[in-house]
DNA sequence: AATTCATTGTGTAAAATTTACACTTAAATA
DNA sequence: TATTTAAGTGTAAATTTTACACAATGAATT
């Protein structure tokens, strides 16, 4: 066993930074678990996460947990909450900062790391218990992200790529937890005027093909900027 | 010097928390800030915080932060935010979570701690620059509160105690920096049905005395939960 | 080649909400 | 008792939201 040590004149906690990556396969919002390998709650599974290093940021170290664990990089990620109970960690005390984004399951193929047994996307009405806290740290995304939705477009903050307008309202479905108007959706969408229709459209597929939009993130800030609140559902 | 070290097999950073207290004066907000008696940053105004103890949650660690450094206590606190740039301190690397609250000025006598050499309510018009990045955190905070009040009813949350509807709406014009129409303001205000009024006037006031109202936590609980949206602005 | 199937895309009228706006009432003070 | 100051109140017009049905498209099937 190595025997080198940092030391500090104050007792200093661990601090952690845990992952809530929302995938959306079209229909159904999942969420990205790992199966842990190692002690405490081996077995179990948890939200991918890990130890916050020296010199890097909080959010870089989210974006090395995604890479690392899941095989995953370039997602949008928010800030959600930090959980500091003292007694979350049996093995010390550990802070854990926790980061949500949302994906297209599609665009990722998942790898598990070296920590994990496995990986997958589980859907949200499928939680059973998580190590650690990862339970209450997945709750409190899922309200958040039911909570923001309602007045930021969140599909496109944290959707990358094209999308079409009827996918994009099965995720806010998806999230939401219930059917809305196709027609209203639309109308309200479009005239927020944040999206780019692009010169493409849905192949092959046995119905009239919907057009492809893309977020317009310039619009958007200035929008933000004027105070203006998008309200969508 | 005291010789006595805490070791850990891998570094870990110092967590702080800072805390943004909101005044409001009847007219104006204003914001608690401290001046820093030691280094780094001595003589310079920063927002009071403190060291999280091995044993305290973050919350309590933000309560004992304002009892101890401005004599402030029973505050309604919600997270802001959390801050952990790798640089943002010289000492040594400090990740520093953020608690915000909104009290009455006139409710609380600020007293410095020992750390202190001043504290003082500061008008948010009034800021200059603050020690670490705490200009950063309280711009982050006042935006929040801009933000959250929209679709939040934040003067009840926040505000313990009774206050008349002119007061709120004050209160709502200092945070966003604007007039709302005073018919409008309260007609919205009482359709919530999240007041209730109190058999108390305002005494010696040289024109007609305002009621009195209270937050009614309990039915604002009950429209949380059924997912009803409080925008008042 | 014609038909079927599934889903996209579109408009309008009724209902609900938001906005703009002015006079009367109450309490203290002069 | 008159004056001053802010509280309290209603309505009509404008805007936004809601509910709702049929034509268009493209692939698959016959």
């Amino acid at each position: 066993m190595k025997e080198q040590f940092y030391k500090y004149q104050y007792p200093h906690p661990a601090v952690t930074v845990d992952c809530i990556i929302f995938g959306f396969d079209g229909q159904n919002l999942k969420v990205m678990l790992i199966q842990r390998k190692s002690e405490p709650f081996a077995k179990m599974w948890a939200l991918p996460g890990a130890f916050v290093e020296e010199a890097e940021s909080l959010e870089s170290c989210a974006e090395r947990v995604l890479q690392k664990e899941g095989n995953i990089s370039g997602v949008y990620l928010e800030q959600l909450f930090t959980f500091g109970s003292p007694s979350r960690d049996p093995r010390e005390r550990v802070i854990s900062v926790a980061y949500m984004g949302l994906v297209k399951t599609a665009d990722f193929e998942l790898i598990a790391g070296n920590d994990e047994l496995q990986i997958e996307w589980r859907d949200i009405s499928a939680i059973s218990d998580l190590a650690f806290d990862h339970s209450q740290i997945l709750q409190t995304a899922i309200n958040r992200i039911r909570g923001k939705i309602r007045y930021q477009p969140i599909g496109f903050e944290l959707m990358n790529a094209k999308f079409t307008i009827p996918q994009l309202q099965q995720l806010y479905e998806a999230i939401l937890g219930k059917t809305l108007d196709r027609r209203n959706f639309r109308k309200k969408l479009l005239s927020m005027q944040i999206l780019k229709q692009l010169p493409e459209k849905q192949q092959n597929v046995a119905h009239k093909a919907a057009s492809y939009y893309q977020f317009d993130r310039e619009r958007y800030e200035v929008l933000m900027n004027e105070g203006i609140y998008l309200e969508l559902v």
